[in-house]
DNA sequence: GAAGAAACTGGGAGCGCTTCCAGTGAAGGT
DNA sequence: ACCTTCACTGGAAGCGCTCCCAGTTTCTTC
């Protein structure tokens, strides 16, 4: 950082080395028409000789855009986006702004100061658009965010609120998928451990469930309520065992928590997937290395990020897309 | 998105509603010197009415400060992202930067598009700071980086570089550690995988262990260049074992790797730890969750975002802070 | 060759906020 | 009572860029 702040080339000093007036100049930056060939290669020049790049800010300002998307994560606790998920997400979101100008911030409202800023965000545009990831079920965000002039999408959606516009996987029909798989293989006692209830994710894969034993007609109600945590999942093994020692299949609703399951079930000396088969969802990397390997629901999380970005950018070009469900599919492994 | 924009409240119809000069009520926003008690209530009272808040890209091109600060990861690999490395950086970046108004520009410049875009906003100033991670030897950004003059920390250093302001993991302590760990139980034939050698962290891991081993008299000659990679540490067992068959250790430049590096060990019939011992770096989440659990080096890495985070802020502030190396430390597990 | 259309061109008014500066008046000192 | 001193105050000049608009030039077409 020397002192010598050599202050940025302007519009103006590039108009005046090509000889033209800034108008003129603004218009071959933005190629716009009317602008004969000959200035627009004078111009044109100026700007390789000066080495010109335009102010995002005063940009900004004149056209009252910002440039610039959030995605945003709301949650209670600060360490959601150490999920992989995010990381994934983020990665399929990046992959399609990279072709745009727009830039891409990252708002973890995960303290009340964050979330104040993205209520900010929201309630005066201070972005282009806004991407909500894991909004509980009575984050007010959510409603704000609906209601807010900016465009918004959302990534998953709460339990009881379906938003205008959201990307989210087939959650349902995934559970319902691996639930199948257990009863084709046999199994009648299934159980499940369901994931957090103020998630969409949560009560949906808890019907996917529901849905496929209604169809085979086995009875539903070997369910206990977790989290979404390795923790909370054992605990639901836990109980789960207390209350119906004779379950000979479990579906969990996340794979953190059938981690812990798995760990629960073994230490209570039933054996995977001899005893009771195990399954998740979401296929973590972590699902390929457990001890049997965990069979599980798979989505297409960096598709989501990427079909998320295409639907702010739709909205922001001013069309109507139409919510998205992306498929997800079963990956069986040894422990089912 | 409605049409009717309801226009943005301005600083000057909060004025008018207060009944003071535009100047007068800049300066209690921005709570400077100069006003009356009076006045200050008149305009603090306004702005709770009309739920005024400043425009940030107006207050951006009037006070020639972005506001907000870029995360960049340099790489040629698109999925770098999806180390979950990064997302812990990215909470403990967020944790410090959450405390003040600055706003975190994610940067994934893993295209040429990326790179470009990063290098505009070194030379430009479009961000008031940059953290810069993941450096290869010869990514030219990096010498861009340190000749801008916009603030920049590095995280992590390049091979054959040292920044000027960067925050690093002790690499070859921690490597030191845990090839001394081996030698301290007994193995002789220690072999090392080494990382990307054209990254500090490789380098550095590399020297650690033969650190450890010149102290100990042990041969430091069995070793294997490594990338990182599951699969590039599963290939470089494989040409150690082929080469080195009398190995009894190997100490792993990342958990990925060494992930990869057990199961050839284990497909070619030895024992972990008994034939042959295993310790990674890193300790990743996954590392608890091998077979048998990986010993390895953790870093506090969402310390080092923490820390990126702050020495950016002094640098921004106009201190000039001096490097700082965060702590590692041996976890031992069973496989060594 | 004249009229009308079409394509350029540059002046200037903002976008919303900060900040310099000259001016005002009250408080303090002698 | 007079002169400083100093906290206020608001007007005005930008920050760098976009874009409307009126004026000018060039091109068509009879």
């Amino acid at each position: 950082m020397t002192d010598q702040l050599k202050r940025q080339v302007t519009l103006d000093e590039v108009a005046e080395r090509a000889g033209v007036s800034r108008s003129a100049a603004s218009r071959v930056i933005n190629n716009a028409p009317h602008v004969s060939k000959a200035k627009r290669d004078a111009v044109q020049r100026a700007v390789n000789d000066l080495g010109y790049v335009p102010n995002a800010t005063a940009r900004a300002l004149a056209t009252q855009q910002v440039g610039a998307v959030v995605l945003a994560i709301s949650s209670d606790n600060p360490q959601v986006f150490t999920d992989p998920f995010f990381a994934d997400v983020a990665v399929g979101v990046n992959s399609v702004l990279e072709e745009t100008e727009l830039e891409l911030i990252l708002q973890l409202a995960t303290s009340t100061r964050g979330q104040t800023r993205l209520e900010q965000v929201l309630r005066t545009r201070q972005a282009d658009g806004v991407m909500l990831m894991s909004m509980h079920g009575d984050d007010p965000l959510a409603q704000i965010a609906e209601d807010s002039d900016v465009p918004v999408v959302f990534g998953g959606t709460p339990a009881n609120f379906e938003p205008r516009y959201y990307v989210d996987a087939d959650n349902r029909g995934g559970a319902r998928l691996a639930t199948e798989h257990l009863v084709a293989t046999g199994r009648t006692r299934i159980a499940t451990i369901t994931g957090r209830m103020d998630e969409g994710a949560g009560t949906a894969r808890y019907r996917g469930y529901q849905d496929a034993l209604a169809v085979a007609g086995l009875d539903a109600s070997r369910v206990v309520y977790g989290d979404f945590s390795e923790e909370g999942g054992g605990r639901a093994m836990e109980q789960l065992l207390a209350e119906h020692p004779d379950l000979d299949a479990v579906f969990v609703g996340s794979d953190q928590m059938a981690i812990g399951a798995m760990r629960v079930l073994k230490d209570a000396g039933r054996t995977i997937p001899g005893d009771v088969a195990v399954v998740g969802f979401n296929d973590v990397v972590l699902a390929r290395h457990t001890e049997p390997p965990l069979s599980t629901v798979s989505q297409p999380i960096q598709s989501l990020g990427r079909e998320m970005a295409r639907m702010l950018l739709a909205l922001i070009a001013g069309e109507s897309p139409t919510p998205l469900i992306l498929p997800t599919r079963l990956v069986r492994r040894a422990s089912s």
